[in-house]
DNA sequence: AATAGAAAGTTCTTTTTTGGAACTGACTCA
DNA sequence: TGAGTCAGTTCCAAAAAAGAACTTTCTATT
């Protein structure tokens, strides 16, 4: 199977990986979070090919998760934003920010907390039914497959 | 950078991401949460190369995040079962899948649905505070590192 | 005017990973 | 004896990534 065949898989998951299943992008995606926007800065930072960089900001933009927006004309340059597409993606990244937390020790210690922006409290972030508040694990869920 | 040097970072997601960050390893976890077990039968639904299956596999299991486990002796064959460490990703495959629903159209609509076991209702995964109940989004929350 | 520097890429070569297909070993079953 | 199953391994070609240098279009400095 190839890159581009996992677009129109039928599975969700499939098709996610199609856009976000490679080692660089949601390392990208998680500077984009923090605010960074520029190719240099994300180059830096990452420690990623200029050559892969490119290449993934490209299939970003093209898979309507970041938008390119000039910030100033002569010479042109462009910046990288998240569309609501993009944004979208938060809850994926903080649900695996949250599990590497746990499940994935760093050499040196040095963690990661996820804080209310109104509060300043430490978020605890679990996956619940927005109807009835329940916390959603694989032991009271099951996925079913919808034939249309 | 190097994919094992990935595991060495700080940041969480970087850690998470060298233990399922590339394009096959996901999908192989989301046939273990189905309740696939065996070589042959991942390798054909996945339709991923044996090689490679092989390779993530053993990846999997060094990484603690799968266990092989003898079903059969003579001749001696083993299965593939999720540690707790794997089946703690749950939420971040549920959190992809919900995302791809709702963002990645597949060619042919045919789509997933995550009912609870309970009452066989539509669940629909959001992410919230495990105190408070609120949601958690990119706008109310902040990440913070911390140097210890 | 010449030089240095920044930003965002591109180009080139080498190394790593995949893909694809066939092959192996240890059985079981007819 | 021969075919089939399962869980891989081996080998080669093709694709992708790493690493480093180079380009283009400016602005700022000497």
């Amino acid at each position: 199977m190839k890159w581009d065949d996992l677009k129109s898989e039928p599975c969700p998951v499939a098709r996610g990986l199609s856009v976000i299943g490679d080692r660089w992008t949601m390392l990208v995606l998680r500077d984009c979070f923090l605010g960074v926007r520029r190719f240099e800065q994300m180059q830096e930072r990452l420690g990623i090919t200029r050559h892969v960089l490119a290449d993934r900001l490209r299939k970003l933009e093209s898979d309507g998760v970041l938008r390119r927006e000039a910030y100033q004309e002569r010479p042109l340059r462009h910046e990288y934003r998240l569309t609501d597409k993009g944004k979208a993606l938060y809850p994926v990244l903080v649900t695996l920010t949250a599990w590497a937390e746990e499940h994935v020790p760093p050499e040196k210690k040095s963690s990661m907390t996820l804080l209310s922006r109104d509060t300043g409290e430490v978020l605890e972030p679990v996956l619940t039914d927005a109807k009835t508040g329940q916390r959603i694990t694989h032991r009271n869920a099951v996925a079913r497959r919808n034939i249309e």
